[in-house]
DNA sequence: TCTGGGGTCCTAGGACCC
DNA sequence: TCTGGGGTCCTAGGACCC
């Protein structure tokens, strides 16, 4: 009923009250590149990229300057991206970076031919996690109905917080932005529109530490002439397919009758790209939410065989399983699905899950249970990536406690504890 | 030398039940 | 014995997003 065919037509401005409904998307600029900037004001202005894991160099970088403020490290002390090796991607490029065509999702060896100068820093989730907790606190505080959409991103309903309205939003804009940039040193760039479908393009329109403003009228001029990739929800593939019968921007999407998009694209995503490109989106900025799943995998430095590697892929393997355990049990989850995910040196992915009759959150029925998924997945190519994964959450602490839920004392008991081990063990 | 890791949502077929 | 819907759950894959 969010979206689609069940939802009212009301006109995309309307809010029940009578009042504008006015919906703010804010996004952080360069988000890890800019926390790491404050941490590093020595790289201001220099080209950066964070990707990669947490490698040797980086460690002996810290431990060499220990006892120093990390400011005080000179500048030819960083790594550069120069001769890099390895299978990591950048997460994010400074300004300064983006420049010589590196970004986001761009392989860092790569991204070492485009700019061997650049500095490459290791991502520190830790470190934006804390600042991700800090501007979004700094949000609340102003205006309390906050939608997280992950690390570096809200939304936030205006509509009814003091001054929301003024200016159709741009005062608050500023406030918060000049909130978030006096206590963190962080700029953002905020879009205000109607409701969220523009907000998030309008986010987009004026980066970084810009705020831009988008009033119903300004369909026709500001959003029909951008191409329909703008839309959130039009990825690669849906994008190709429009291409393909000939619709490149919002308008001409915005052209074609609903019914046409329906038979092209089905009932479902036919109705919501036509309420789309008419600027229509009726979501509400949701405060609280769930999580479905709780997953951990990773890619290999090199890819590992399935007999040659064995011992290898056995200790990633139990590790990941762990990993997901400890996560659900600091998150204060239990599921019932496990499954794994396996990508082959070829790209191919395959996933295999099993669903228990009881929930767990303990390490071993996870493993056992992920063992009994890789039995059925074909092996003779070699690997690049290992993932495992527990869905159909719920909060734990209910009926159901994880020692109970152990496979031996559980009707899972198909295989007693020995068995367990012992099909462990054969498993690589 | 391609292409990270953590998620959500949707679809579609089959099993199974009423 | 045949035919048939509807509903729910499970599984696999894929698109998309941050």
């Amino acid at each position: 009923m969010v979206r689609g065919f069940l939802a009212p037509q009301y006109p995309m401005n309307e809010h029940p009250g009578g009042v504008r409904r006015r919906i703010a998307h804010l996004d952080m600029d360069a988000f890890y590149a800019s926390v790491e900037l404050l941490r590093y004001p020595q790289l201001k202005g220099l080209p950066v990229v964070i990707g990669g894991g947490r490698r040797a160099e980086d460690e002996t970088l810290r431990q060499t300057y220990a006892g120093h403020t990390l400011a005080d490290i000179p500048l030819d002390a960083f790594h550069r991206l120069k001769g890099y090796t390895g299978r990591g991607v950048i997460t994010t490029a400074t300004y300064a970076a983006r420049q010589f065509g590196v970004g986001s999702a761009l392989g860092l060896m790569k991204a070492a031919k485009l700019c061997p100068q650049a500095i490459l820093l290791p991502v520190d989730f830790n470190q934006y996690r804390k600042y991700s907790h800090a501007f979004k606190a700094i949000i609340a505080d102003i205006a309390p109905l906050m939608e997280d959409r992950g690390v570096d991103e809200v939304y936030i309903d205006f509509t009814e917080v003091p001054g929301g309205q003024r200016e159709g939003g741009r005062v608050l804009a500023r406030l918060v932005q000049k909130a978030i940039f006096d206590q963190t040193g962080l700029t953002c760039s905020v879009g205000v529109a109607p409701n969220k479908l523009l907000a998030k393009m309008a986010s987009e329109f004026n980066k970084p530490n810009g705020i831009s403003i988008i009033f119903e009228g300004d369909l026709q001029g500001k959003i029909w002439p951008l191409a329909c990739r703008k839309i959130n929800g039009i990825g690669p593939k849906a994008d190709e397919k429009l291409q393909g019968l000939g619709i490149e921007t919002i308008g001409q999407l915005a052209a074609r009758e609903l019914p046409w998009l329906v038979q092209h694209f089905g009932k479902k995503t036919g109705a919501w790209m036509w309420d789309a490109a008419h600027g229509r989106d009726q979501r509400p900025v949701v405060l609280e939410s769930e999580p479905v799943c709780v997953s951990r995998e990773t890619t290999f430095e090199r890819d590992l065989h399935a007999v040659r590697d064995k011992v290898e892929l056995g200790t990633i393997f139990t590790r990941l399983c762990s990993q997901v355990a400890a996560d659900l049990q600091r998150k204060g989850y239990v599921g019932k699905t496990i499954g794994i995910k396996l990508r082959y040196d070829d790209f191919k992915s395959v996933t295999r899950d099993q669903t228990l009759d009881i929930y767990t959150a303990d390490a071993q029925t996870i493993r056992h249970t992920a063992g009994l998924c890789l039995k059925r997945v074909p092996l003779d190519q070699r690997l690049r990536l290992l993932g495992v994964r527990v869905g159909t959450l719920v909060k734990a602490g209910g009926t159901e406690t994880c020692e109970e839920n152990r496979p031996s004392t559980s009707k899972l008991s198909a295989s007693s504890a020995t068995d367990l081990a012992t099909k462990i063990s054969q498993l690589f």
